[in-house]
DNA sequence: AACCTATACAACCGCGAGATC
DNA sequence: CGATCTCGCGGTTGTATAGGT
């Protein structure tokens, strides 16, 4: 665990932003070679970062499967749904997001979720159609509509969550309406343009003869 | 046009658990 | 059985950019 720097790694150890050269080196390593013991790859690949680096970057951004950026309104709900049950179990929580990672799914809720959650609940956007998209996702899910029965602490464990059941199902409430409108709005590739997409790299990986 | 602020996301850091030597 | 290593997780920070003044 990052004890001591492996000796051949403390020459030099790059850190910051990815460049396109060194996700190809990567993507090339793993593709050739596979994933795993991440300290010996980032060495033998030639990469300048450290295993870790090189695990996040692979994991995050550049595994094949890897989908990013517009977060259905199914998939907030899921967060919700399992962030309620879990608290900030990322991990856990991704493994039922196929193609999320646990990071996304972090920021995802740190910036977008908790956000309107610490908000008052008065902004409330709810309409019927929001409720039974609400109830739907409930329904399907267990996820109790606007429940004062269960507590925060049964729902998720002893080191989660200042908000009462009340506020917490509220803001949920508040928030679905809130969420779909935005949804609706945004283009499904507006938020990509600034990113080259992972197809790309992968065609160009099928060019090189990987 | 220039500056400021808020937002979103990529990446880093520290830590604990488990595996291996 | 302790030391070391790797992996994975969750929290936090840094930075680019969009939007507002």
């Amino acid at each position: 665990m990052d004890k001591k720097p492996c000796k051949s790694q403390e020459v030099e150890v790059r850190k910051g932003p990815w460049t396109m050269e060194e996700d190809l080196i990567l993507i090339n390593y793993i593709a050739n070679h596979g994933e795993g013991v991440w300290n010996s790859l980032a060495r033998a690949a030639g990469l300048k970062r450290t295993g870790k680096s090189c695990r996040l970057r692979w994991l995050n951004y550049l595994r094949p499967d890897v989908r990013r950026g517009n977060i259905t309104p199914e998939e907030q709900f899921l967060i919700m749904e399992l962030h309620a049950k879990w608290g900030n179990r990322w991990s856990k929580i991704a493994k039922h997001l196929p193609g999320r990672t646990d990071n996304e799914i972090k920021n995802y809720w740190r910036t977008r979720i908790q956000k309107h959650m610490n908000k008052p609940a008065e902004v409330c956007y709810s309409n019927q159609s929001d409720c039974e998209l609400l109830d739907q996702q409930a329904s399907s899910s267990q996820l109790p509509c606007n429940s004062t029965n269960t507590t925060n602490a049964d729902l998720m464990g002893t080191s989660y969550s200042p908000l009462s059941s009340f506020d917490y199902y509220n803001n949920i409430e508040a928030f679905s309406g809130q969420q779909q409108q935005q949804v609706m709005l945004e283009s499904p590739s507006s938020q990509e343009d600034n990113y080259w997409n992972m197809e790309d790299i992968w065609s160009m990986q099928i060019l090189n003869g990987n």
